[in-house]
DNA sequence: GCAATGACGCTCT
DNA sequence: CAGAGCGCCATTG
């Protein structure tokens, strides 16, 4: 594993949680897109979907967390966009071959992450 | 230890 | 499909 610690908050709060969010995200495979409620339930912490989002709010740049495929159950993204987060999600979504309209919508039941693992 | 907050989920309208 | 309300739980002040 990566040294993802670098986590500052997240490393300091040694809550086992985040290291299990962290993974989980890095599971979903490129061109697809997982919801809180999904990463929560595969990191081993089903109903924690507003922790998943409080982890990737901690996540630091320097990590290769994939945060960019994680959206709300709704197919939509959610984010405080205090910095244009939710831009350059957008953005690397389409990157990723991912379709999303002008309301920051993605289609969950073509790009919905199914384990197919 | 309590109160407030938050990148959520689900149900109803 | 869009909007509003309620519930869940960990992190922070």
């Amino acid at each position: 594993m990566r040294m993802s610690r670098t986590a500052g908050t997240a490393k300091k709060s040694g809550s086992g949680l985040f290291l299990a969010i962290y993974r989980a995200v890095r599971r979903i495979p490129a061109g697809c897109v997982s919801t809180y409620g999904a990463i929560a339930r595969l990191s081993g912490h089903p109903g924690l979907a507003r922790q998943v989002g409080y982890a990737l709010a901690a996540l630091p740049h320097t990590s290769t967390v994939p945060w960019h495929r994680v959206i709300n159950a709704q197919g939509r993204i959610t984010l405080s966009d205090a910095n244009g987060a939710a831009t350059t999600q957008r953005l690397r979504l389409l990157a990723e071959g991912i379709a999303v309209d002008g309301s920051g919508r993605v289609s969950l039941r073509e790009f919905g992450w199914k384990i197919t693992e």
